[in-house]
DNA sequence: GACGAGTTGTAGAACGTTCTCCATATAACG
DNA sequence: CGTTATATGGAGAACGTTCTACAACTCGTC
């Protein structure tokens, strides 16, 4: 039993810089250098590589690579991943990767604090070149001192005097006077919004600027200084349990704005349980307008935010800002209504587009 | 204008398993083997070495860690973000992978063989410690080519057969048989598959499996040797047209089983729109029970097959992988029906489970 | 009091890139 | 022909870990 005799794990012995370097001639350097088109490569010399790096199929490691320089790795955090708002983001973001070399690798945090604390250091840790943050939960200061280490930009994160970090949002106030405002069209006065019971619901949340723009909108409506606002929790057996207290209560209004459908479909269908018609008994409009909102049997008017745009604007501003900029970006997105059975027997099918 | 004033870019100067060392007073590679609490360590020098981990904040950088050994990592590869079933599937591996020290990132192919290939790559050039792929394109060759370089488990591909890597399935014939006996015990004959019309649908996909568990059950119950099986194509102005079409069609069977709910739903909505009336003139199966499909608006009676018990499972066999296990594994798990109304009127409510 | 066995700590070579200098070759110009 | 600029290729030091050898030290034990 000589040493050699102890199995070496499973050595697939790695095409690597050096062996594509060999192959072709030059040196390691020279094959770096093409490799990231640097200055200084004869086309000859990137022709010689280039080819050794066809023949034997090279990929760099992408370890390595973050060890020294880029990793070519965008990191994608998700608070949630049972919200269909966040596919259309990844969409969003898949799409304008596609042609870059880029790529992105998605961390689902589950919106607690800890996770998306450890899951952001770990980003950095791999050396991922930029995080693009969906609705996260972490305070701005903390943000900002990950910003330092590397370029972030925030979605469904109203922060806008951030100076360490991008943002990039609709205008959630926007949304909800919008929603407002058609209910009003409508002929309704009597409007409750149904927001998130969040544990700890900091004013840059998405949540927090929808009941704004709903105070708002009340308000300039002539519909009282405080409008009511209910909050319903977001576990399971509480939620439904608040939503059918909700809707059996006797000075139960004439319509109401859910924060997102999420919560305004799983309404909708407590309230057929419940013999609540909708919308002669209460009118309902909701956020997103997720696949399901649209479907004939939900037929849920619905904010539409467009998550894949806000996707797509959101990778541009964190490629600029990994390849230099460092001036900060908060870009604003104008959601729009799309009108359905929900709010008004005639609003089916019509999708009304308002500014 | 020396030299010096060329300013580094953002030197925040990282504390390394040098700076912890330093602060210890002890060599790196004592510090490295407390870290992979590795066999030589005295309690003395194992007090100290934490002792300045905590002072200083210390994380192992995981670029580098992947470059020697193992980056504490695992990749999970999605066909797809849209399909309800799989955030289901994620949560099951975040819950086993939690109380661990490994973290999942994730990729999203979109269904695209290319894209899967390169994440996988991408994958493997992260030195990630093992993958889960979630019903993945590929040949079986081909993941056979990658499981040489790394562990992986497949959910949602059926190949019992493969000894390279192990598979974590739901019986989908089983599932699909289930289906067509509940619809027989309600007395259904006339029944159809409406299955999904892949470019290139291998027998290794959950789809082929349930059309061959239709198929079985069918001929079974003496319903004829080739039961009718249409193909409704996946993009989405085609696909309704489809649908469409079939509700309309003047020898549209009596009930229908979808291979997913994701179909099943849109069908559901669609018969709403053209006046089909569910389950009167249609009974209507489908496959995952998606959140959506237990909505009281919804009521469609579907094949559970808990994904997050196959996260759970899969994840669970991949860690055993990666601490040694080179035998593959092969587990199944036995789907179970929930009826609802779009079965049988009486279906509501009741959750029967069938072995 | 020499020798093996066991325990505890360290030096230093990987790992696969990037990137800063530096060396050489060629061109341009007086 | 000498001098200077410019283009091209290469050497070799990082980057932050892991991990194999090996050194040093402590005990028994003969």
């Amino acid at each position: 039993m000589s040493i050699e005799d102890k199995q070496r794990p499973q050595r697939t012995d790695r095409v690597t810089i050096r062996t594509v370097a060999a192959h072709a001639g030059v040196s390691v350097a020279a094959v770096s250098k093409v490799m990231r088109n640097a200055y200084g490569v004869s086309d000859a010399l990137r022709a010689r590589v280039t080819d050794a790096i066809e023949a034997l199929a090279y990929r760099p490691s992408r370890a390595a690579r973050g060890l020294r320089g880029r990793s070519f790795t965008i990191g994608v955090l998700l608070i949630d991943i049972r919200n269909p708002f966040l596919p259309e983001v990844i969409a969003g973001v898949n799409g304008v990767l596609a042609p870059s070399h880029y790529q992105a690798m998605i961390g689902v945090s589950d919106a607690r604090v800890q996770l998306e604390t450890s899951l952001i250091e770990s980003m950095i840790d791999y050396k991922m070149d930029g995080l693009i943050l969906v609705a996260p939960r972490l305070p701005s200061e903390i943000l900002a001192k990950f910003a330092v280490q590397i370029p972030i930009v925030a979605v469904g994160y109203h922060d806008a005097s951030a100076t360490a970090f991008d943002t990039v949002n609709a205008d959630d106030q926007r949304g909800a006077e919008i929603a407002v405002e058609a209910l009003l069209a409508c002929g309704y006065r009597d409007i409750e919004m149904l927001s998130l019971g969040e544990r700890q619901g900091h004013a840059v949340s998405v949540v927090r600027q929808r009941e704004i723009g709903f105070r708002r909108a009340m308000q300039r409506g002539g519909l009282g200084s405080s409008p009511a606002i209910s909050k319903i929790p977001i576990a399971s057996p509480k939620r439904e349990e608040a939503m059918r207290k909700f809707l059996s209560r006797k000075d139960r209004p004439r319509a109401v704005f859910c924060w997102s459908d999420l919560d305004a479909i799983t309404l909708l269908s407590l309230a057929m349980e419940m013999g609540v018609r909708v919308p002669d008994d209460l009118a309902v409009i909701g956020y997103d307008n997720s696949p399901t909102a649209a479907l004939g049997l939900v037929n849920l008017a619905s904010i539409d935010q467009s998550g894949r745009e806000l996707g797509q604007v959101a990778t541009r501003a964190l490629i600029s800002r990994i390849e230099g900029r460092t001036a900060s970006e908060h870009i604003f997105q104008i959601p729009s209504l799309v009108s359905r059975n929900s709010l008004t027997r005639s609003g089916s099918g019509t999708d009304m587009k308002q500014g």
